[in-house]
DNA sequence: ATAATAGTTGACAAAAATAGTCAGGTATGA
DNA sequence: TCATACCTGACTATTTTTGTCAACTATTAT
């Protein structure tokens, strides 16, 4: 039941483009600075979620990331979904696995009504906090130190 | 993200145990017929289970195990924090990192306002639903089939 | 042009977690 | 006293996680 530092490290890195101006790139470099994340590893993790058009890339330099899309049109389950695979607890109640049957004990499995549950609890959270909500935290938490 | 087999084979035998008259045992073997789960890892759950208080054992013939309390006061929470050894999303929202401080970016770090909420829709979820609940879930489906 | 910057890609590898297995032991009731 | 059934700890194979690395491509400033 645990997220992977891709989730956590992800979110720290579009938070960290998402904070820049709309028109001036992130670099890899930058992030890996602010962050503490090593260079190599936010390759992998950027590039993902640019392939699954997230963020779109600048390259040479002063090249970097941006979001491809307005802050509050980003979710952060979008990002998890992105870099974990999927957002579902267990892999029967996964919309591939068909609507509710495809699972081996089939639509009668008493437990899987907890499994839905929870997924549905899971999936309203982190689609309900967008990285805009979190630029916004970031602010006054900024404004409140100084 | 994903949940272990522990807590789905664990759910599926505690609800085996809830499901019997009060003062049978039920024991591992009936529970690895009836679920399709391996004796010796249902020994290594429901172990665990045990030395947490959620059942008891009946040594002998005719033993097995019973549920220590009543269905309406076990929650799939409990089940899921001791076969996965807690139920945080993350470490650095879990109460042994102290209140809210203890993880390396400090009390400032903006996505862990994230990871708390996720922490508290999971637990809320999972405590709201108690073996009676599955129970009666288990015995709807079973009269609708006859 | 060309050098410097910065993203792109795929392969690789160590470490941890998961999903079990197994052998030998202990308690209890018929 | 024997069959049943729980108890315990150690062990192992597989998979996932958490990265690293090398070589390549695109862009811009000079
Ligand atoms: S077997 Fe898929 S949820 Fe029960
Ligand atoms: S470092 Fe612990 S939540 Fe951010």
């Amino acid at each position: 039941m645990k997220l992977s530092t891709k989730s956590t490290y992800g979110l720290r890195a579009m938070l960290a483009i998402a904070m820049k101006d709309k028109n001036t790139a992130t670099s890899i470099n930058d992030i890996s600075g602010a962050e503490g994340i090593s260079v190599a590893y936010l390759e992998q993790l950027l590039n993902r979620l640019r392939r699954h058009g997230l963020v779109e890339s600048v390259r040479g330099p002063k090249g970097g990331y941006i979001l491809s899309r307005r802050p509050s049109e980003i979710t952060v389950a979008d990002i998890v979904k992105t870099l974990e695979g999927n957002i579902y607890p267990v892999h029967c109640v996964s919309p591939k696995n068909g609507p509710l049957s495809a699972c081996s004990r089939g639509a009668s499995c008493v437990p899987k009504i907890v499994w839905h549950k929870l997924a549905r609890a899971i999936s309203d959270c982190l689609e309900s906090i967008t990285l805009e909500d979190l630029c916004a935290e970031a602010i006054r938490i900024k404004r409140r130190k100084s």
